[in-house]
DNA sequence: CACAAATGATTAGTATACTAACTAAATGAC
DNA sequence: GTCATTTAGTTAGTATACTAATCATTTGTG
């Protein structure tokens, strides 16, 4: 009934705060989880791509992750620097790099399998709904991302 | 069938890949957008907690937001070399900063007023739709926010 | 009232994340 | 076969966003 409801700037009927807000929320819930790895949200998310395929180039990463090559390039350095993985140009395509994981890289993931049931257990959300919850979201990425 | 589908670390399983993508995307829409007006995304939250009450201190924007003083600080001083607001210190509590809209920032709401429609348009989803993801994620954050 | 504790904002330092501009390498048109 | 075009990464510049440390003010305790 107030004014604040029927009003489309409200802040609490933006989908792009909720967004926004959540976003940073739950990634602020892998913080303390990631710390132990010696990763953060971003970087653990470029190893979750590395551990399904190594090698892989960056615009492949880029690709997966939905982000730009600018960001992917000094990101991709620290986890050299931490060990974790190798950047060398591609034989066959001197503009391609190569990104490769390392067997620290390789070894990082027993720990990692872990994470995902930890953040689970500290939402305390139903894990049908939390999957519910990623299915629309795939979608508004869709829809976002054409 | 394959592996990937049945590993908890696949990235394409993950709520919080399916999350920070979405999230920067979408706000990646609101760019074209918002830059005629001269926002940014956190911006334009920022001058939407302003329009539904002036003035404010950061530390209640803060809580409105979910945003860290630390992060509000400079982003609050780019609206302020803008034109769009004022800060003062507190009369009643010097610690306080009283940060208020000025005239071009209330006219500013206006051409504001458009964007959540054009933003829907863009997307191509239904408004129904938009309002239940927004109220999953509502959920999110309480769940995270704890 | 003096002084420790708490509170509100800022600053410093690190890590994303974007666009735009640039470099180097491969492709394609003629 | 040469040269314009395209492609893959990097660099520069700006804006978030966090934690930790700091500063100033206010509150609360004896």
């Amino acid at each position: 009934m107030t004014q604040m409801q029927d009003d489309p700037l409200a802040l609490d009927r933006q989908v792009c705060f909720a967004l926004a807000a959540a976003s940073r929320s739950v990634i602020g819930m892998y913080r303390p989880v990631l710390a132990p790895l010696g990763l953060t949200h971003p970087q653990y998310l470029v190893m979750l791509s590395l551990w399904e395929r190594s090698p892989r180039t960056v615009r492949d990463i880029g690709q997966a992750l939905r982000l730009e090559p600018a960001t992917l390039s000094p990101l991709l350095k620290r986890l050299e620097s931490a060990g974790l993985l190798t950047r060398q140009r591609n034989r066959e395509d001197e503009r391609s790099l190569d990104v490769e994981l390392t067997a620290a890289g390789r070894s990082l993931r027993t720990k990692a399998e872990l994470v995902p049931a930890q953040i689970v257990e500290r939402l305390g959300m139903d894990v049908a709904e939390l999957e519910r919850i990623r299915d629309s979201l795939t979608q508004l990425l869709a829809a976002s991302d054409g």
